[in-house]
DNA sequence: ATAAATTTAGACTTTATTGTCTAAATCAAT
DNA sequence: ATTGATTTAGACAATAAAGTCTAAATTTAT
């Protein structure tokens, strides 16, 4: 695990980002991706099918079916990826486990995490995954030299 | 769990934070910790033992035994004790869950967590427990008021 | 010495997360 | 219509995290 996110989390920011680093060639079968980013296929299947519910992405079954981005790559940020997997908490609990993070009753990192969590939140939300994958020359190359040394045999499909 | 840390790790943070906010009244008995801060006792023992071996807290076994801190409180950092428990790994990994985080082949928010990160940094490194809980009046009122909320009926013992 | 209080040790259970497998439903192409 | 490719569904397994329980070891106080 990351530093914030699920496994499953991680994985649907990693699927959504490749969509938009592919487009407009859609839709992409949940094989591929799961391929290329080293993802359990049936595993991803579940988090597709979270993120299809919510919007973010749509899916067409059956043959030559697949997944595409559920609207413009400019209009998904990776908060919204977050939210609909791992749900509205993560970034409203305190930092060090107390009950409840509130300015009233304060831990000892509160103040400090508060700015903290603003550079975090705008980190995830105001910038699109358009954007991000754009900043990569919309290739996603650097996953290629990532998994390349981990695994030499396996056919890597970017 | 919270932000960062697993459930094992905050518990330790808290009970560490308040033995600080007790000194110099040492040692203190592990009942009291968890009685005060909500952690099973024996979840915490474990916790504890692990602190002991890195030498963060110091234990007394027998009858009035108990717990105290391991070094001055100002020598004492978060850090320190998520180090001890969760280990070094915490800070290192790719917030999006690639398989590393490195300036040569970045993720697509890569150089924006690194600005944040190192706020984290400052959050846990810079400020010691002691510094932590003088600003909290040494006395960890604060707990009182997160649990009294929730289980009015059971005694709180801060 | 004995008893009481406390930490230590470790087996065990529960729960959540992650991953695997098989089968069904759906759709496009022939 | 049939076939093949694909997503969907859901049961199941493996692993990890969190929590519980019992007993042993250690120390202080009597
Ligand atoms: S109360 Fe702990 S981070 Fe806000
Ligand atoms: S590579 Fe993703 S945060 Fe550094």
């Amino acid at each position: 695990m990351s530093v914030f996110f699920s496994r499953s989390c991680e994985y649907g920011i990693q699927a959504v980002l490749y969509l938009a680093s592919r487009e407009p060639e859609s839709p992409i079968h949940l094989r591929d991706i799961s391929n290329a980013l080293r993802i359990p296929h049936h595993f991803l299947s579940k988090i597709m099918q979270t993120l299809e519910r919510d919007g973010v992405v749509i899916s067409h079954k059956g043959a030559n079916g697949g997944f595409e981005l559920g609207r413009d790559a400019k209009e998904i940020s990776i908060i919204n990826i977050v939210r609909a997997i791992d749900g509205e908490a993560f970034l409203n609990g305190c930092v060090l486990g107390f009950p409840s993070c509130d300015d009233t009753a304060p831990c000892p990192v509160h103040t400090l995490w508060k700015k903290s969590k603003e550079n975090i939140s705008v980190m995830l939300e105001k910038s699109s995954v358009g954007e991000l994958s754009a900043e990569l020359g919309g290739k996603l190359e650097f996953i290629k030299s990532l998994y390349s040394h981990n695994n030499p045999t396996k056919e890597i499909n970017v």
